[in-house]
DNA sequence: TACATACAC
DNA sequence: CATGGTGTATGTA
């Protein structure tokens, strides 16, 4: 990839201030986004295809420092694809710079490149002139395709500013610049701190730990496998359409989703907005996903990848991590021979050897000379030695290359099978092969030989879970810009860094996967844990009435609730999340008292968050429901409802509980005081919003978890306000009077339903609760919302928890008022 | 627990 | 004119 490398001297080593402004980047070189993680209903059936059917006929095989290149055919390949970073493999020069850049006596103490600021000081201007700009940039994506740009990258930039210069996206992304900006200062600030001893003694630290971690989880027999659909939307286009193999074509909607390889090479780039794409592309072509189509092509590759691993992970639609040790093996024997033993290659800290590194040492492939006692001491009888080392190299070749014939099958199948193409990586780890898996696409795979060589010189940002940020504080905080550099400052990582992100960044950068996060990538051996959560979010056009603002959240929870229902989900926490009109994000959270799970519950509990923070103009909202009920799994036969409360209190019993709709009566619906209303099943867009307090949403929550129901009834009893939460002590009358303040504030039609219309407005806010706002009423009335009111520029105040019975209101800060009344697009 | 961030795709 | 949706995890208070 010469173009890419190119590209990535140009970020690394252009600092000047060309430009006038920065922008985010967020995604470089995802070919697809919009995939949700789709349920991978993956079967145990192992079919398994017969290892010695192994193609034999690899077209191109280029082999350099250990890494090893296949390509499926010529003629399959696209021209976009061109070699490897050579620097990777071409260790002098590069090697020499990056030691002198982090030899400790250059790493401490830290020099600092603008002048100590607190946050609180820092400006745009003094934070503009001390950037590196080309890393803010959005779109700019270096893969390949750039290569053959009629586009150059200036050019691209040019445009991409041009059209995204004065809109409040880009105000909001120099916003969120300069928070990371104050993050790095505040890390530069820690680094000047650290004295010697204590840098000695971190790098001990992070020493003791990464040889923990090379114990636990560094192999090198383990085929690791990453399987990559390219462009994989287009792909499925351009396979149902062979002509639109030869114009730029893009999947997608108001944003890109899938840029095939023509359209690449104008700029256009995933999550990418149409309109900037069509400024790059004029005539570009765009078609609207048609997901069915991918997810069929996607459960075709996965009864491939079945054959090879039954246990392989789908990451998404088009990628999957696949281990191939087993299937590996077996083939050599197969072929009668014998694979290397473990014990033949000792774990071993991979830049261990500094002083090796330094002048020059390469790696594993060196094995000759005094380089190669650093990787395995050799002793004794050295010609007996070298005998035996060439032994194992060749099994080791061997080995390998099996394994690279398997993964080129496991390619030329999907293609057979769906018409499209797949990239790979293949290494010892999965965090390995998931970068290894961006070397050579399309069409292509890449092995990962000698870890040392592939990540000296891996800027850190290949690394699958370090983004634009963390590149970022890496880059201008720690002057950390290779996986290399990354393990060389591994002291300073342990002070600017919690002690978990210092370790999982330390065990990346020498290529190991695990190292305490957990990688939704990689994850633990193939263990798939449930999903913690589901949610629905909408964006539309800034909507300031608050009618509209709830016509929307009904809409979200209808079909929040029709996937809960799908998936039998019940939820005990739900989070309203709320993107103003310039952009902020907000959140807000509540334990909801009882499970919930229709659209009217979830509706409840939402307004319930969303009207403290009232009046505000939003582009986006949405609804997350977390906390799940337990699933009934083999249910204890004849275990009722007052055993399992009296046993294990109160969540126990909720878990038990029948499914809805079964008798439930704890407290009468009916003394709330008016008639219930709506059955379980009507949609709440359907007709006007109801309210609907379900029976169960008012269960008595005894004084203590051992409380019986028994006790409960003889006791004053205790009940828990479905929708605040609180606990109150009360009689009936007394809590259908709270209950019913709370409805006040949670639903602007209760009024109408309950009350005579003149009596409306002066009644709004009278339960002893905060009011939201004064101008709820007017807002109700449909009045034209005054938009000065509200700009709350607080800016670094922290928030105060919103208590849940009480919520403060508390307006989003920077609201932009508007009175914009365009159609909506939900 | 609640909230803000970061990340992948 | 105009910048997405779903899910996971962590840091912090």
């Amino acid at each position: 990839m010469a173009g890419q490398n190119a590209s990535m001297e140009d970020i690394v080593e252009n600092d000047a201030d060309e430009e006038d402004f920065f922008f985010t980047q967020t995604q470089e070189d995802g070919d697809e986004v919009w995939e949700s993680d789709l349920e991978d209903a993956r079967g145990r059936n192992t079919s398994s295809a017969s290892p010695s059917a192994l193609g034999a006929n690899s077209d191109t095989v280029i082999e350099r420092s250990g890494h090893t290149k296949y390509c499926l055919s010529s003629a399959e390949k696209k021209a976009v694809h061109s070699e490897q970073n050579t620097s990777a493999l071409r260790p002098p020069d590069g090697a020499d710079a990056v030691i002198s850049r982090t030899s400790p006596s250059h790493s401490f103490p830290r020099s600092i490149s603008s002048p100590q600021k607190t946050a609180s000081t820092c400006n745009v201007a003094a934070l503009d002139s001390t950037r590196h700009r080309r890393h803010f940039y959005t779109f700019l994506g270096d893969k390949a395709g750039m290569d053959e740009k009629k586009r150059s990258r200036e050019e691209v930039e040019r445009i991409v500013h041009e059209a995204s210069k004065n809109s409040k996206f880009f105000l909001a992304q120099q916003r969120n610049d300069l928070k990371v900006q104050e993050r790095i200062q505040v890390m530069q600030s820690k680094l000047n701190m650290l004295s010697e001893p204590l840098r000695r003694s971190l790098e001990a630290e992070a020493d003791r730990e990464l040889a923990a971690a090379e114990k636990a989880y560094r192999t090198w027999r383990q085929v690791c496998v990453v399987v990559d659909l390219d462009a994989f939307f287009t792909s499925v286009e351009e396979r149902d359409e062979p002509a639109l193999r030869e114009v730029p074509f893009a999947v997608g909607g108001g944003v890109i989703s899938t840029a095939n390889y023509e359209a690449r090479k104008y700029g256009v780039r995933s999550a990418m907005p149409l309109f900037i794409a069509r400024k790059l592309c004029p005539q570009l072509l765009v078609r609207s996903t048609r997901f069915e189509a991918y997810q069929t092509v996607a459960e075709q590759t996965r009864a491939i990848f079945r054959d090879y691993d039954p246990r392989y992970r789908a990451g998404s639609l088009d990628e999957a991590y696949l281990d191939l040790t087993a299937y590996v093996h077996a083939a050599v024997c197969d072929q009668g021979e014998e694979p290397p033993t473990p014990e033949e290659k000792p774990g071993t800290p991979l830049f261990a050897p500094v002083t090796a590194l330094s002048s020059g040492f390469t790696g594993v492939e060196d094995s000759e000379g005094e380089g190669g006692a650093a990787w395995g001491a050799m002793g004794g009888d050295e010609e007996e030695e070298e005998v035996r080392e060439r032994a194992i190299q060749e099994r080791e070749a061997s080995y390998w290359g099996v394994a690279e014939r398997v993964v080129e099958e496991i390619r030329r199948r999907i293609h057979g099978v769906t018409g499209v193409t797949a990239s790979a990586g293949i290494a010892t780890s999965f965090c390995l092969a998931k970068m290894a898996s961006n070397e050579n696409k399309p069409n292509g795979q890449f092995r990962v030989g000698d870890v040392a060589s592939f990540l000296r010189d891996a800027p850190v940002r290949k690394v699958s879970g370090i983004g634009r940020i963390t590149e970022r504080c890496l880059v201008a905080g720690l002057d950390v810009q290779t996986c290399f550099q990354l393990w060389a400052n591994r002291a300073l990582l342990y002070h600017v860094y919690t002690p978990q992100t210092a370790r999982w960044l330390l065990c990346k950068s020498v290529g190991l996967d695990g190292g305490g996060l957990v990688d939704p990538e990689e994850g633990p051996g193939g263990q798939r844990t449930g999903r913690k959560g589901i949610s629905r979010e909408r964006t539309f056009a800034a909507l300031s009435r608050k009618e509209d603002l709830l016509e929307k959240l009904r809409l979200i929870c209808d079909s929040l609730a029709a996937d809960m229902a799908r998936e039998g989900l019940k939820a005990k926490n739900l989070t309203l999340k709320l993107k103003s009109s310039d952009f902020a994000v907000t959140t807000r959270a509540k334990n909801c008292a009882f499970y919930v799970s229709t659209s009217q519950e979830l509706y409840q509990h939402a307004l319930f968050l969303l009207l403290p923070q009232l009046p505000v103009t939003l582009r986006l909202m949405g609804v997350r429901a977390s906390h799940f009920q337990p699933k009934p799994q083999a249910p204890p036969k004849g275990q009722g409802c007052l055993e399992a409360y009296v046993a294990t209190g109160h969540e126990a019993a909720m878990a038990e509980r029948p499914p809805s709709g079964s008798a439930k009566k704890v407290a009468s619906p009916s003394s709330l005081g008016r008639p219930p209303r709506l059955g379980e099943g009507g949609s709440f867009s359907t007709g006007p919003p109801l309210i609907v307090v379900d029976a169960d949403l008012l269960s008595p929550a005894g004084g203590g978890k051992e409380a019986t129901r028994a006790t409960v009834t003889k006791q004053v009893p205790v009940y828990t306000c479905p929708l605040c939460n609180q606990r109150l002590s009360v009689a009936l009358s007394e809590l259908n009077r709270h209950v019913d303040s709370c409805l006040r504030e949670s639903d602007p039609y209760f009024l109408e339903k309950e009350m005579p219309e003149e009596s409306k407005k002066g009644d709004v806010h009278r339960a002893g609760r905060k009011p939201c706002d004064a101008e709820d009423g007017a807002t109700a009335n449909k009045k034209s919302r005054r938009s000065e009111n509200v700009n709350c520029s607080s800016r670094g105040g922290k928030k105060k928890k919103l208590p849940p019975a009480r919520p403060d209101a508390k307006p989003l800060e920077h609201f932009f008022g508007s009175n914009s009344r365009r159609p909506t697009t939900m």
